[in-house]
DNA sequence: AACGGAAATA
DNA sequence: TATTTCCGTT
């Protein structure tokens, strides 16, 4: 179906990275290789060359503004092989994070949303090794330096998520031991039963910490099998050489070292839940040998993070099981040499909406050819102008931000390779910067000044307490569908869904409830 | 602009 | 399942 859309990955040795595989999966579904919104956002914002589309907003950890909404729109409907992608699109998408906390939206804010780290658990970023310096580079978030210190040592295969359990508190220790395979690319699945609750999650959270820690330090844990090194090993054989990094690509200059892959440290936030490790035996940062601790960075992060740990409900299954390895892109066209049409037309949206305009103006909607679509959106080709997606090739033109990236230019290098400037510093971008003269917290009025974690947590849980609970249930990961009765809206109106019409199936949470199926 | 329901889609 | 598409509200 997607003719134009084949694709593949990203062979260029050096502008892309690829995510470890399981950031194309979905937790959930391990088919799904689809990349998601908000990894794509991450790799966005990891590049330079996007950062006057896209980039972090200094002053809030894992903030980011959207500088170019319709330009952001079109490199992901690019990547997703929708042309018709715009920001309105798009937003809809970023707002289905909201439930799932992943992302909320920084009120007051324009184009700016911020990322829960707390969620965003990614395995691989913990082997990123920031530069010695402790450079973090520019289109780092502001996050504590401190999380970029963190070393952790590869995963196994095991998910995180898995391999969290033994050490709850007391908890029951329903750790299946998990064989993992080592050699496994991640194929396995094993879904945590009942733990998912999400109360205990922050329990799962330390426990997982704890036990990368463990592994880390030496400490306690079970089945650990590898040796804490870095690097993602689990490059599965034929696909990419370069087992040194976490992407696919190594972004390194040189393999020398493990990881220098710059990452933004908003991803290595990671460790989150680190800062509640509770085990007494395992410090988070016993073995870190490659990081220098900056005792307050730490604290603030640590704050807040504990913090929000406490106030989140985090769901397990945010957390990647996968093991880094070097994922087959999808939909990753080749841009330049794909067909001289970038954008093909896209099928008119069958929708709803489409089915009735199309009904109403004739009637037999044959299964194939769409006759005239009534609305279709064509996006204009664009231009030669393909937009640097991924290009392997470049170092020209970026040339117009004035990053410069005048050092090796992201090629393989690091995509951060010029640390600018600390994130958290002073650095605001201009554009953004323009916008927002009031540096970091939320200035908009609805966070005071105060230590943006812990700010940050309380706002969280305050959101969360006044979550309508229909919301709650929603957020049962949205999959469960336990919403067997039909849920209110907020205090006023009540929609039936399911009195509204024929509940198609599969569709809304609505007509899931009712099908109440599984 | 942002939100979120509903339905559709892959 | 994760958006994509539409769209009415706020």
């Amino acid at each position: 179906m997607k003719a134009g859309c084949s694709i593949v990955d990203k062979p260029e040795g050096g502008g892309g990275y690829h995510f470890p595989e399981w950031a194309y999966k979905t937790e959930s579904s391990p088919g799904s290789r689809q990349i998601q919104l908000w990894h794509f956002i991450l790799e966005l914002l990891q590049k330079e060359e996007f950062r006057h589309v896209i980039a972090w907003q200094q002053g809030e950890y894992g903030e980011f503004v959207i500088k170019d909404p319709d330009e952001v729109a079109r490199l992901w409907g690019r990547r997703k092989c929708k042309p018709q992608m715009n920001y309105d699109k798009l937003s809809r998408a970023l707002r289905y994070y909201y439930n799932k906390r992943i992302l909320h939206k920084t009120k007051g804010k324009r184009f700016t949303y911020k990322f829960n780290f707390n969620k965003l658990v990614m395995p691989n970023y913990p082997f990123i090794n920031i530069r010695p310096n402790g450079v973090v580079p520019q289109s780092a978030p502001p996050v504590p330096t401190a999380s970029s210190r963190f070393h952790f040592p590869p995963l196994d295969s095991h998910s995180p998520t898995e391999d969290a359990q033994p050490s709850r508190f007391s908890g029951g220790s329903l750790v299946p031991s998990n064989p993992e395979v080592l050699g496994d690319g991640g194929e396995r699945k094993p879904d945590m039963p009942e733990l998912e609750d999400g109360s205990s999650d922050w329990r799962r959270g330390v426990d997982l910490m704890g036990s990368r820690n463990a592994v880390g330090a030496g400490s306690v844990n079970h089945q650990k099998r590898k040796p804490d090194i870095m690097l993602p090993l689990f490059t599965r054989p034929g696909i990419y050489p370069d087992p040194h990094s976490p992407f696919a690509v190594s972004p390194l200059p040189g393999r020398g070292g493990v990881l220098n892959v710059p990452i933004s440290p908003a991803l290595s936030l990671t460790p989150t839940l680190f800062s509640y490790s509770p085990s007494p035996g395992l410090s988070p940062f016993t073995g870190s040998s490659c990081f220098s601790f900056n005792p307050e960075e730490m604290k603030h992060y640590l704050h807040s993070q504990a913090c929000s740990v406490f106030n989140y409900h985090l769901s397990p299954r945010t957390f990647p099981r996968y093991p880094l390895m070097v994922p087959p892109l999808q939909c990753q066209m080749p841009l330049e040499e794909q067909p001289q049409f970038p954008i093909k037309l896209q099928p008119p949206p069958v929708g709803r909406k489409n089915r009735e305009r199309l009904e109403s103006a004739e009637e037999p909607p044959a299964p194939q050819v769409p006759p005239a679509p009534p609305r279709v959106k064509v996006e204009p080709a664009m231009d030669k102008e393909a937009e640097p997606e991924e290009p392997p090739v470049k170092g020209k033109d970026k040339s117009d931000r004035e990053e410069g990236p005048s050092v090796a230019d992201e090629e393989k290098g690091p995509v951060f390779a010029r640390p600018a400037a600390p994130s958290w510093h002073p650095a605001p971008p201009p554009a953004a910067a323009a916008e927002e003269p009031p540096e970091q917290g939320e200035s908009s009025g609805e966070k005071p000044p105060r230590e943006a974690g812990g700010e940050a947590a309380a706002q969280e849980k305050r959101e969360d307490a006044l979550m309508p609970p229909k919301l709650r249930l929603k957020r049962r990961w949205n999959g469960d569908r336990q919403v067997d009765v039909p849920e209110e809206r907020h205090n006023g109106r009540v929609h039936w869904t399911g009195a509204l019409g024929t509940p198609h199936l599969g569709a809304g949470p609505a007509a899931a409830a009712a099908a109440s199926d599984t």
